[in-house]
DNA sequence: CTGTTAGCGCATTCAA
DNA sequence: TTGAATGCGCTAACAG
């Protein structure tokens, strides 16, 4: 490249980097010929081995079949397209050793910063990062030990947000139905929010359902709970019973299995309400909190960067508001189907 | 490094690369206490540069929100790892500027392999792979005037197969909807083989509904023409009419829609089919043709790995089978809501 | 078995 | 304004 111009490295580098200033217009428009001749393209990678930033930006996340990921995954590719990094998308599924791999991948590559929607409380996981310098910001989960920025909703304002919406609606009884919570903090989060919020409205709360979607066993038992309750409530003659569900999936493994139990008709016997806002929940008509995952997206790509050009300082944690999407799911009379 | 494992660098890249034959047992220990105690990792940018491979291999997809797309990413993901590849996830998110950029992007990072889910009929827009001598293989869609292996879904025999389903249940009216078709191969096709499988069975197909869901014109157009099509059908006294829709994010507009004009009980106006089997499909009990998705990611990167190690030959097509799941949508008589 | 030498493709001194 | 020299971190000859 350098010859076909004629002319030496040094000011091709200069024409790629745009220092035009600095070259004379004979000169520039050599380079530009040459460049549409040999249809040439800088390599990046040799670039970013010599001057140390190679604009790449991590973003490992643990479940891409979650609505949810793609969501911030859309804020994150804006945030990245505005900022000009390129972001390397990088998919756990659900596996620790997926991560443990990634981290080591992307370590290795030199990515800048790194976005993590972890898993859940495994430290070591991320510890590479440290050692390498790179900077990370969590999205939805902190991680134990961990200290780093943090981006997500602010879950007890949304649980908050759907008990409200559920007694101002009337249900005297509701079930909240979550994962495994122990090891992930925004499952953490939104149980105590749930016991919190009902006890400050006077109401005990049920211990939640637990609901493993990766655990037959779990799941069976857990739906038959659930089962059981629906049926307490329902001889006791009240109003159907409210099932507030703590996100999207386990919302989908309810709704599938009370169609499968009861029918078509099975909003008649139960209210369902759910944390996330999927594409089906409009399709059948349930509340939903929508949560502001493109603005979650966005500014964990504005931290990074931050970080990235040195900002230091205390962790910080942006915690962004929920929306209540109102549906037929929670009108306390179902109209009859004509 | 080097030093802090008191040798040269050389031996240091003989450990990394597993050469352990050519290393005195003295040696590998000292060096791996060395990588320990400096927590080093090797920089993989650098690898690539000087040998000319950097197992980086790009995922162009066009639509991140379509349950598709994330199902072959799984493939893809899968072969990957068994092959030693790093995926490269990049989400053009149905613009033909950032397919454009991305695809500049991954040609400058020197990708070895490209797997392109690409837009539309673009040619150009893929020609920069061709410069720079960097294998691609498509899926789902063809390119015009672009040359490479294909893997996708055999649709003729899919809607094939879903024809067949309609007719055996007693539907007398099938009306197909698709997005617009010129553009797309794979939408042409399956528009194409609609009307070969009605032909074939002696039944004269009316033409297709074409609903564009980026153009809120076309949209609306759309379903009013579907509106009054279940209405004259209605009108008719004969069966529901049945609906094959061409791919879930079109089926699940008009789902929408449906359940909109219509109420809960929609599907007791009109029966609905769909190519693409997404989630909520069976929490509502829509009949469809699922793609074997996994599949399609595998083998797309097992094509894409043979050329990079390279095998020459003429583009290869591979079509795999898709599979009818039969639901309550498409039986003809729907039983009462208990 | 081990170290020395030479570059991968570029950006950054420093002189000219 | 330009170019020559140097090195980013690594691998691949080539010698020892």
């Amino acid at each position: 490249m350098a010859r076909e111009a004629g002319t030496g490295k040094t000011s091709v580098s200069r024409y790629l980097n745009g220092e035009m200033q600095v070259l004379s217009e004979d000169l520039r428009q050599r380079i530009e010929a040459a460049i549409q001749r040999l249809n040439y393209r800088p390599n990046q990678m040799a670039r970013g081995l010599k001057r140390g930033r190679n604009r790449l930006l991590g973003m490992l996340v643990a479940d891409l079949t979650n609505p949810y990921t793609i969501e911030v995954l859309q804020g994150v590719e804006a945030a990245c397209h505005a900022l000009g990094y390129m972001p390397l998308i990088c998919h756990a599924a659900n596996e620790i050793e997926m991560e443990r791999r990634f981290v080591q991948l992307l370590t290795t590559y030199r990515v800048e910063g790194l976005i993590v929607n972890a898993l859940g409380a495994e430290e070591a996981v991320l510890r590479p990062l440290r050692g390498g310098g790179i900077p990370a910001v969590l999205v939805d989960r902190t991680v134990e030990g961990f200290d780093a920025d943090l981006v997500g909703l602010d879950n007890g304002d949304a649980v908050s947000l759907g008990v409200q919406h559920l007694l101002d609606q009337g249900f005297d009884a509701i079930q909240f139905i979550v994962q495994p919570f122990q090891q992930v903090s925004s499952r953490r989060e939104r149980e105590r929010a749930f016991r919190e919020a009902m006890a400050a409205r006077g109401r005990p709360a049920e211990p939640a359902v637990v609901l493993d979607p990766n655990d037959a066993a779990s799941t069976e038992r857990a739906l038959a709970e659930i089962a059981a309750r629906i049926d307490a409530v329902h001889r006791r003659g009240g109003k159907r019973l409210a099932l507030f569900v703590a996100n999207a999936p386990v919302a989908l493994i309810v709704a599938r299995h009370l169609r499968t139990q009861f029918g078509a008709a099975w909003q008649d016997r139960a209210a369902l309400l759910s944390i996330d806002d999927p594409e089906w929940a409009e399709l059948i008509g349930i509340t939903t909190i929508r949560q502001p995952t493109y603005d979650i997206g966005y500014k964990a790509v504005e931290f990074v960067h931050e970080r990235i050009e040195g900002v230091t300082g205390d962790a910080r944690v942006v915690l962004l508001p929920g929306t209540l999407v109102e549906r037929a799911s929670t009108v306390h009379v179902i109209e009859a189907a004509s």
